[in-house]
DNA sequence: TTTTGAGTTGTTCGA
DNA sequence: GTCGAACAACTCAAA
């Protein structure tokens, strides 16, 4: 029998993965492919956290496909040069991928497809990543939505999981491949100095299921307060395909059957973020200029500044504002941040920075473990009002976001340790303290910690008259 | 076609 | 310090 390829990106797992699950339950032998796209590394910089996650992430799946039965085939390269020299080696019966939403991989996806097709090799998709499609989820008069709520709506009246469950076990033809997976060719020097997550389908079930025991129930209430560990942390899991949303969705539907009232609301608030993410990608496949664009062309004139000074102090943390701090100082050193505190940076760095979100999102992309173009964007553009979300001028008071969601400082301290010995009265705005105490804690304000690098009231007035400008010359 | 109700995550003010 | 109301705001989706 010809041998089917199936071609993993973002689903770097072996349970419940939908093109594998087809290919191997048909009983010829499978070449499962991943390509080290030379086209993508620039996406996935190779000192970044993900690049290291991802790496992790295959070697597992590099065991548990042995474990069926098969070998993971890993190249190197353009992914059509790799796909011609599949095609003429092994001379395959056909390729099997899941869909990816994102613009630059259906572009990809389409010229390989072709590729196949003129060598007569069939060429099947599945659904994978996502419980829903952006076709699936659509208004009264077909049209893609543009508000959460609506959508939401839409998605639950027509969602059920229904995971494929155990991989049948497959055989994978002798072939020449590099073997690249030794643990030697992926060390390397990389920025990110305390990462806490790694990747890997084992390492994806343990957390969900912590998180599952552990926190889901009170999500309403643990998720916003970045000192505790309430949210799921799912986020690069789900990214790289090391767990199903099939099967995380059936188990909150599971839990939600027998929890109280209270429980019920967490577990809601929980799929409402699982939504989210489908309706970002939604959103960015029926709009694809939403990468480099604004959705609310009036923001096309928005006189965005740039200062080099005043950006690096955002990158590096050193704004003067604790919180902003904290957070981007986490993001440097751990490849993650917190969701309420990534509203708050990019909110601080559009509004009171009055910089373009696009350097923000860049940043992020560079920095982030689980860097989803789709969320990434639609966070970035809801933060700078120029998204899909209706309600404009949202402006965060950065302070007052402090002292509300990490009011003992606990955050702040963990990851500014030249604030750790500030009493609480001063977490939030060290800049206030008498000189006195701070020579006697040895934070000086401009000395050992910077002075706010700019003054949220004036700046928020100003990005107001700037946005009344931009309402009224249309 | 027009109208109506509602919108992830806010902030400020004054009691 | 806490709380509710006012603020400012305009687009979208469905009736």
């Amino acid at each position: 029998m010809k041998p089917i390829v199936v071609w993993f990106r973002r689903d770097l797992r072996t349970h419940d993965q939908a093109a594998l699950y087809q290919a191997a339950k048909i009983g010829a032998p499978v070449i499962p492919l991943f390509v080290f796209d030379s086209d993508l590394i620039r996406r996935l910089p190779s000192d970044g956290a993900a690049f290291d996650f991802q790496a992790e992430s295959l070697r597992e799946l590099q065991k548990n496909i042995r474990s069926l039965g098969g070998t993971l085939i890993v190249r190197h390269g353009k992914a059509k040069t790799v796909h011609a020299e599949i095609l003429r080696e092994m001379s395959p019966a056909a390729l099997y991928f899941n869909r990816d939403y994102e613009p630059s991989a259906r572009t990809r996806d389409a010229e390989i497809t072709k590729l196949y097709e003129s060598h007569d090799v069939e060429v099947l998709t599945f659904k994978d990543s996502v419980l829903l499609e952006p076709e699936e989820v659509l208004t009264g008069e077909g049209k893609p939505y543009v508000v959460f709520t609506p959508y939401a709506n839409a998605w639950k009246k027509l969602s059920k999981p229904l995971p494929f469950g155990n991989c049948p076990a497959f055989s994978t033809p002798r072939m020449k491949s590099e073997a690249i997976l030794s643990a030697d060719s992926l060390q390397r020097e990389v920025a990110i100095t305390s990462r806490d997550v790694f990747g890997g389908e084992s390492e994806a079930r343990k957390r969900w299921k912590t998180f599952l025991k552990n926190h889901l129930e009170a999500y309403q209430s643990g998720r916003d307060i970045p000192a505790v560990d309430g949210t799921s942390r799912m986020s690069p899991y789900l990214r790289f395909g090391c767990i199903s949303v099939r099967h995380m969705l059936n188990d909150c539907y599971e839990v939600f059957a027998r929890t109280t009232a209270g429980g019920k609301i967490g577990i809601t608030k929980f799929v409402d973020e699982l939504i989210w993410r489908e309706f970002y990608q939604a959103v960015l496949f029926h709009f694809p200029q939403l990468v480099t664009s604004n959705y609310r062309k009036r923001f096309d004139e928005m006189p965005w500044k740039f200062s080099r000074r005043t950006f690096e102090a955002w990158k590096h943390g050193r704004t003067g504002y604790p919180l902003v701090d904290a957070g981007m100082r986490q993001l440097n050193q751990t490849g993650w941040m917190h969701n309420r505190v990534r509203m708050v940076v990019a909110s601080f760095l559009t509004k009171d920075l009055m910089h373009d979100w696009k350097l923000g999102a860049e940043y992020f992309e560079q920095k982030l473990i689980d860097i989803e173009t789709a969320s990434n964007n639609g966070g970035w553009q809801w933060s700078a009002a120029t998204g899909v979300d209706p309600k404009p001028l949202r402006i965060f008071n950065p302070r007052l976001q402090s002292e509300r969601f990490d009011p003992e400082g606990t955050y702040i301290r963990r990851f500014v340790p030249e604030l750790a010995q500030v009493p609480k009265k001063h977490i939030h705005a060290p800049h206030e303290m008498p000189l006195t105490l701070q020579k006697e804690l040895g934070c000086v304000i401009g000395k050992h910690y910077p002075a706010p690098i700019v003054d949220h009231a004036a700046a928020a007035a100003e990005y107001k008259i700037n946005f009344a400008a931009l309402k009224k010359a249309e």
